[in-house]
DNA sequence: ACCATTTTTGCAAGCATTTACAAAATATCA
DNA sequence: TGATATTTTGTAAATGCTTGCAAAAATGGT
């Protein structure tokens, strides 16, 4: 059924029935609602590529996803919240998956040269990060979500990462913890170096000494947190605290906190970062978790808004949106024990 | 960079330079090599819209997935198998996300009627699929991660579900076993049922009496297999085996069974259904993991092969595979306790 | 009933590619 | 050296939509 079928079959022009469908003003109500029923009826669809073709617009916005361990449980619900709100303006969301670096880096030179898409999503950025240069290069609008340091005006969206590790250091520095061990993402990231920005501030801010070792920077698994946790309970003096970057971080803290014969809660200390996974919540763990808590799922429905925003004509310029963190304190945090 | 201006600037006609670059064998080898040189050089890459609309082909397939249950670490593992091969043909992977059964055939509409995309991946299926039967019925191609019940030839790519369990089952019976727990997938999904009828078989064997309260049905998670192991070890006479149906499953069984006090791989044993996640590895757990494995990642990458297969021509009925799966025991399962 | 507006519709030219078909250039052979 | 076969290139139509511009129809005022 194409365009020029559902004309004749109404005994119009192409011109007109494409006018009625897209909302143009000239047209007569009585043919707009008489074109619209027969579409309906029809189940008529403008042909994709044509519109593309003749729009000059992709309708499509690419992600790009690193390896396996970038495609994990945040991806998924990040993509989630974006593809919710994309599918309402019909735009498709292209995902493609590489191994390396250079591999990434040409994904996107294939994708804007192509014109596949109208915009991409930045994720998971470094402080200094060639991708934004480089698709500020491409001249490809994009939406960051994180930070990083471009001289160019950028768009992004990012949590407030310091604030909250800073409030959650704080808050057990006050429980009287002084050994306190950071779970925190991979080096150079931006968010990471973010979060240990606000663990050395609050530290810092006590006059409490810090300490390389109590610092573990790696991937957000439950298996990696645990190796980690392991070792780490095994320092003298051990940490009576962890900062657990990720509730798969905390679930791998918790089990090695009870092989060790310890009680959460009592024996140790926790917050976990928690970006609002479905069926993972920290009301429901026992004990009951005490978190930093940011909706992922959220932040990627408002990055599509974004986005949105941007391909509308918004300067990049005045696309920033920072959100804070609550700290949401439960039984996973209590007074440092006493030895 | 347009083929236009291409062809201006080599002096030649969009045709030539047209064929040369998609490898006709009717264009000189000289004017060839200068024309892909020229491409290259000034990095020309054909509009994608452009190409679509002149080829009737959308050069893109479609991937729907159901809230964020369903894209969690199996799905993010298929991605990654399934992209890597098809980005190797230039094929882009359209994500769409639904939050419901109705929106997700009228996902499946859209996509058909606008042509968006040349194919679909059908997963997650139930015995009888309306989704499956739909996309017969819009006649648009498709290959099912999985089986399901239509009398319309589908191809499909699945899992000896059935065979591994029933493997399973009987080796945890030979161990002496003789209450084993079974934490299966949801009720109605095909490779739930195929596993049930697999665990049923091989108890049926040994005459062993079946108990409904033993299977439990539900998404593999780690908070919810936990919760259904716990309930299930206060029972008595307490299951001495579980199979969990997937890695974070196993994850909760384990967890549980520690914090009843028990010890994995003496008091209880447990087989789990390993889909091979790069960060979950079950040898490197405590006690190491005794698992049915199958690597989803390298589905995902098959099914993209089968999917240029179908899109070449070759008949569904011509498609199908069914994998076996390896049975590879390590420390968690050993013999029966004797109470 | 006529002319001037205003509203509504249609014609046809894009958009960037592919690909029948025709034409030109080159090679082959007597 | 032509005539013929073969290789190489070009012309133009087609893909299905949008949209500038012109034409037709309806409306309003006198």
């Amino acid at each position: 059924m194409r365009l020029k079928d559902l004309a004749e079959h109404l005994g119009l022009s192409q011109t007109t029935v494409s006018r009625a469908l897209n909302g143009y003003p000239e047209v007569k109500e009585a043919t707009r609602v008489r074109v619209s029923e027969a579409a309906a009826q029809l189940g008529y669809r403008p042909n994709a590529s044509a519109l593309r073709l003749a729009t000059g617009r992709a309708g499509a916005v690419g992600l790009v996803l690193r390896g396996a361990d970038e495609l994990g449980p945040h991806m998924s619900e990040f993509l989630s919240g974006l593809s919710g709100r994309m599918v309402a303006q019909d735009i498709d969301i292209v995902v493609t998956t590489v191994a390396s670096h250079q591999e990434e880096l040409s994904a996107y030179r294939r994708l804007a040269a192509s014109q596949r898409v109208d915009a991409m999503i930045l994720h998971s950025p470094t402080l200094h990060d060639e991708r934004a240069e480089l698709l500020l290069d491409l001249k490809i609008p994009f939406v960051l979500h994180g930070r990083t340091n471009v001289t160019r005006p950028v768009a992004w969206l990012d949590i407030d990462n310091t604030g909250a590790l800073e409030r959650a250091t704080s808050h057990l520095l006050d429980l009287g913890h002084r050994r306190i061990a950071l779970l925190n993402g991979g080096k150079g990231r931006t968010f990471a170096e973010h979060r240990e920005l606000g663990y050395m501030a609050a530290l810092s801010a006590r006059g409490v000494a810090f300490d390389a070792g109590l610092i573990g920077n790696a991937i957000f698994t439950d298996e990696v947190a645990f190796r980690i946790t392991q070792s780490m309970l095994e320092l003298r003096p051990r940490p009576t605290a962890f900062l657990a970057g990720s509730m798969m971080t905390a679930l791998g803290v918790f089990r090695a906190i009870r092989q060790a014969g310890m009680t959460l809660g009592t024996d140790v200390s926790m917050i976990a970062h928690d970006d609002v996974f479905p069926y993972l919540n920290a009301d429901n763990m026992y004990p009951t978790m005490s978190t930093t808590r940011s909706s992922i799922r959220l932040a990627g429905s408002r990055i599509a808004e974004l986005l949105l925003q941007l391909l509308g004509g918004k300067p990049a310029a005045d696309i920033h949106e920072l959100w804070p963190v609550e700290l949401v304190l439960r039984e996973s945090s209590g007074p440092a024990p006493l030895f």
